[in-house]
DNA sequence: CGGAATCCCATGGGATACTG
DNA sequence: CAGTATCCCATGGGATTCCG
C-alpha cells in the first residue's frame, strides 16, 4: 500500500508498524540486549515474531546483531544509530500513554494475564 | 495481549496501532475533514475499515463526529484536545521518516502497479 | 454523502517441537 | 541459548452492493 511514500509518517510507519516493533524498540533503547532477554520482557512473543522483526529491524539499519562463537551461544542486539533517532518517536509514545486515560469503556478488551515483572 | 498495561509505549500503540490510524491522524491535524476527504486523502481505504477507525477515535474521546442534517448528508470530524495531543508523536514520525532513508534492499516491497483486487 | 451489510482473503502472529 | 521449521488461526482489512 502506501498512497504516498513521501509522507514521512508512512515511511516509519513501514518501520515500527508491527505490532512488537516499537516494544522492541523501547527495550532496546535501554540497552544491549540478548535474544533471551527480549523474549522474557516482552510476554508472550513466539521466537517466530521475535525473530522476524529483528530481522527486518537489522535489514533496515537499525539494529545490529553480534553473535558471539560460544557455547552456549550467545546472540547481542543494539541500536545502531540510526536506531537510537527513533528514541524521539518512542519518547514521545511513552509520555502519551502515560497520561492518557481511555475513557470508561473504550479500553482495549485485555486477556488480562500477564504475570509479570515490573521492569518499568 | 498488551502484556505491560501501565507502560506508556503499549498504551499508545493501542491508540494509534491500525494501519491508518496514524494516517487518519495526520489528515485530521490539518484540520476538520468530512468522511469522503479522508476516504479520497488516504488513498485506498475502504469505507469499512475507514469508518471503524473513526469509530474507535471517536470511543477513545479523540475524535469528534458531527453530522449535520442536510441533504446531501454531512459529516465532520474532528481532533478533540486529547486528539490533538497525539501531534507530538505524528510530528516525531512525521521528522523520523522524512530525514530515514532505508538501505537499499530494505524497502518494503511495493506492489508498484497493479491495480490489482488486493492492493496491499 | 456517509455509511451499513456482506463476503472473502492475506498476513501477521501464536504454539509447539526440534536442532546446531 | 538462539533460533528453525511447521502448522494453524484470528483479525484486520479489501471489494462490493445497497440504503436513508
Amino acid at each position: 500500500m502506501v498512497s504516498r511514500p513521501e509522507c514521512g509518517v508512512e515511511r516509519t510507519m513501514q518501520v515500527i508498524g508491527g505490532k512488537w516493533t516499537t516494544l522492541i524498540l523501547r527495550d532496546l533503547l535501554g540497552g544491549t540486549r540478548r535474544f533471551s532477554d527480549l523474549k522474557r520482557t516482552l510476554g508472550r512473543v513466539s521466537p517466530k515474531t521475535l525473530t522476524e522483526r529483528l530481522r527486518q529491524l537489522e535489514a533496515q539499519g537499525l539494529v545490529t546483531r553480534t553473535v558471539y562463537a560460544e557455547v552456549p551461544p550467545r546472540v547481542e542486539y543494539a541500536l545502531t544509530e540510526q536506531g537510537q533517532s527513533l528514541g524521539e518517536i518512542i519518547a514521545a509514545m511513552a509520555r502519551w500513554g502515560s497520561r492518557w486515560t481511555p475513557p470508561a469503556g473504550a479500553e482495549v478488551p485485555e486477556a488480562a494475564s500477564a504475570p509479570l515483572s515490573g521492569a518499568r
